[in-house]
RNA sequence: GCGCCCGUAGCUCAGUUGGAUAGAGCAUCUGCCUUCUAAGCAGACGGCCGCAGGUUCGAAUCCUGCCGGGCGCACCA
């Protein structure tokens, strides 16, 4: 039972006996001065109205009623204007140790999410070119996300929506079939608006290898749509690939143009019509957005015949509810912070509650700094600017720490040299060497012929000096943080537990010896713990896509 | 002009949704390797939480108005 859910269980008791009922506002936290105790509770406060007695009186009968329950509490204290300040006892701490032991990996997992279905669909980019830095954040926030709501007991897929419809496919297309003329001495106008990475000339070489110089004599349309598919397979395949190095998984890969084939992008319009939320204006059909609360109404089909992004993304939505989720998460880049209001309108439209139904994060963009210096970020900025090159330069585990290192809607600062840097500038090594220490202990215990007796609450009794005290502490905050992880949907929370984990375990390590401990059941009992700590930190890691060496 | 996000130590950022004397890391300075990994630890320095009002027992947190920064405001994606 974790330490929280214990005292409510107390003070619920508690207030019953009193005939009080538990109220509302009622906070459990740990106080920010650890003089004040494990936790403290604002109960006497808000209940004190209602009770009809001051809050300090109030918490007076409540302390007598705590210290008698049972015996997980050796201290309650009342302080300023009626706060309960409540301290464990430490046998209620060293269980913590067989907790994690017993669980493993499992240690942090809970049940918030059961029954509940939830997709999240994220980097959706457009297979027009190689992922960047920024698809790299909104990858590594995606991913971790989605194992943290997996951890908290959600059904979770993960998807990719390839927008291979429309006309930026188009766009690519042609882009391609202009570099292919180009590279046959063909005397060609450069196109306004076309893809200009060298990625593309590539493309360009490879499909004329493939397909012979013949290509570049079929009718332009023909020709367009031979480097389009061609385009497209490569792109995306270069896509998975990218992915797949910043170990980042997709479940699903969900095409839009398999969304027009099915004639779903029409029975929505249609259902929307019918609901009257859709109408015919100058040529274009619309969609009354502003029903629902956004600013203007929108197009779906333009006067020209061609469907509008949106137009496929409410399709899209309508087929993500139908298969069954319950929330879908959206991750996309704050630029497209603007689209907010009209995606939850379309939720509306769709007769789902929108609050509830869909959650939007928004993954602020990413500043790439090289010796202090910002990189662009545009086309032909320099060599870094893909997310395989940052990932083969500072690896997937230094690059996915990173990106989670901050609050998706901050701005985030990437600084190259800083995230190779071996150093505290560089926190995923901080957390990795915890997990090392603790590992290689374990082994030289092993070398040294040290067989540490079975973790008994006798044993674990023997972990009462102060860093015992708060590594423990820590370790049983963990469930609490995957769980807030979770229902904030924000994994950067994981990693800021990581860091101070670490950092305890580090001065742990200085501080109290293990296998040189005086008494040969100290040294049983820090083994376990520290085991503990490396599964906590393990777990942790797991939930960032991050992985745990035992040697560094 | 309208809308969204942000403003916390010199720098980069947390702050558990309203709690007690506002926290980390980096940088700077001072200590700690004959002993389990110094990729480490301890200490010092550093603050009108953008400004001004309001809400209440209590505000970095909530409401209003300014100031400053970012991003949006297409029959683009």
């Amino acid at each position: 039972m974790y330490a929280t859910e214990q005292l409510r269980r107390l003070l619920t008791t508690a207030l019953g006996e009193l005939g009080l009922p538990w109220p509302e506002k009622t906070t459990i936290e740990p106080p920010r001065d650890k003089k004040f105790g494990d936790l403290a509770t604002n109960v006497a406060m808000v209940a004190a109205k209602s009770a009809g007695t001051k809050p300090r009186d109030l918490a007076e009968r409540l302390r007598t009623a705590l210290l008698a329950a049972d015996g997980s509490l050796s201290a309650v204290d009342v302080a300023g204007p009626g706060f309960l300040n409540v301290t464990f006892a430490p046998a209620f701490w060293q269980r913590t140790v067989l907790a994690v032991a017993e669980a493993g990996p499992a240690y942090g997992t809970g049940t918030s999410g059961a029954g509940t279905k939830i997709q999240v669909e994220f980097v959706s980019a457009n297979p027009t070119g190689p992922l960047h830095i920024g698809h790299g954040r909104g990858a590594a926030v995606g991913d971790s996300l989605a194992r943290v709501l997996r951890a908290a007991g959600f059904a979770v897929e993960t998807e990719y929506y390839i927008n291979d419809a429309g006309r930026q496919m188009r766009i690519l297309g042609q882009s391609i079939l202009y570099r292919c003329r180009e590279l046959r001495g063909l005397p060609v106008d450069e196109p306004e608006d076309y893809y200009r990475g060298d990625y593309v000339k590539d493309l360009a070489r490879e499909l004329l290898e493939k397909e012979g110089p013949g290509l570049v004599n079929l009718p332009e349309d023909e020709a367009v749509t031979v480097c389009r598919l061609y385009g497209e397979q490569e792109i995306l395949a270069g896509i998975k690939k990218d992915l797949e190095d910043f170990r980042v998984h997709h479940d699903v890969w969900f095409p839009e143009s398999t969304l027009l084939a099915a004639g779903a992008v029409d029975k929505t319009f249609a259902d929307l019509r019918a609901k009257n939320l859709a109408y015919d204006k100058d040529g274009a059909f619309w969609f009354a957005t502003t029903t629902f609360g956004d600013d203007k109404d929108r197009v779906l089909v333009k006067s020209g015949g061609e469907l509008t992004y949106f137009a496929s993304d409410i399709a899209y939505h309508d087929d993500k509810f139908k298969r069954g989720f319950d929330v879908v998460v959206d991750i996309w880049g704050a630029d497209h912070h603007g689209y907010v209001p009209r995606m939850k309108a379309c939720v509306s439209a769709l007769g789902r509650e929108p609050e509830t139904s869909l959650k939007v994060i928004l993954v602020q963009l990413v500043n790439l700094l090289k010796g202090g210096e910002q990189i662009a970020m545009s086309t032909r900025a320099g060599k870094f600017e893909t997310l395989a090159d940052v990932v083969a330069e500072v690896g997937a585990d230094a690059a996915r720490f990173m990106f989670l290192s901050r609050k998706s809607d901050s701005h985030l600062d990437f600084d190259l040299d800083a995230v190779k840097e071996k150093s505290m500038d560089n926190p995923v090594y901080y957390v990795q060497y915890a997990h090392a220490r603790v590992c290689s202990l374990w082994a030289k215990a092993a070398e040294r012929g040290v067989v540490p007796a079975a973790a008994t609450p006798e044993l674990l009794a023997r972990l009462d000096t102060d860093e015992d005290l708060e590594l423990l502490k820590l370790l049983e905050q963990y469930p609490d943080t995957v769980a807030t992880a979770a229902r904030t949907f924000a994994p950067h929370l994981v990693s800021f537990y990581l860091r101070e984990l670490a950092g305890r375990l580090h001065r742990y390590y200085t501080v109290n010896p293990v296998l040189g401990a005086d008494d040969p059941a100290v040294t049983d009992a820090r083994l376990h713990l520290l085991a503990a700590v490396a599964t906590v930190v393990k777990n942790g890691l797991d939930l960032l896509g991050v992985a745990a060496p035992e040697k560094m």
